[in-house]
DNA sequence: GACTCACATAAGTCTGTGCTTATGTATTGG
DNA sequence: CCAATACATAAGCACAGACTTATGTGAGTC
């Protein structure tokens, strides 16, 4: 869950089209290797490599596995990029535009 | 310069650091040494992955090369996360505060 | 013009990682 | 209770990537 294994797990353009994914909503492996031409192995390692990346989160149901976005793993992101914010000075009226949205 | 690339070049520690010293400023390849143990040809590549993935941009001059942050790879991946901004409602408000700050 | 400096590039090595097949382990259905 | 389902884990392989030493190149120095 640091910022290393955040980086690493979305380094894979695989694990970062399944976390896509789940964020349209909440599936379990299964439903998630459709569209993907991947063994059920592969898919849960990459799983695992983005649970344990805090990225997402795990809820067993029987012997089904409900995968969701976990909001942790997006916030450490975001706190890295803050990091920089002094960089892109032409993207805070952007935001400001979007907060005066989301308030309406 | 696409989303693979920025994501991989990050996935990197050592990438990372050179990155958060580059943010502290402007500096040339000879400089971005010091306080690495790492040989030259070794940060020669690491600075080529970070050019390649827009994070970093180079302005030559005589037989230095100066290195320092682009925005615009910053800006791609503030452009990845926002699509998972539903995702983390309860730092919106730290945003606002954020963004109240800046305008001081 | 030889020498040094600041880099980039080449080539080789070694580790990490993503994939596969094979197998293990609960859970559910007939 | 036995087979099927939904997953995780193990082991092995092949490729990618981070490092090294060696070498190339262009700009300053004497």
């Amino acid at each position: 869950m640091s910022e290393v294994d955040i980086f690493k797990a979305l380094a894979d353009p695989t694990r970062r089209a399944v976390f896509e994914r789940l964020a349209d909503g909440e599936k379990n492996a299964t439903e998630l290797r459709e569209g993907f031409s991947l063994s059920q192995p592969a898919m849960s390692q990459h799983l695992a490599v983005l649970r344990s990346a805090g990225l997402v989160a795990e809820q067993k149901t029987g012997r089904h596995v409900h995968y969701r976005v976990n909001p942790d793993g997006l916030a450490q992101i975001h706190q890295w990029l803050n990091r920089y914010r002094a960089f892109w000075p032409q993207r805070v009226d952007e935001l400001k535009q979007l907060l005066k949205e989301m308030d309406q």
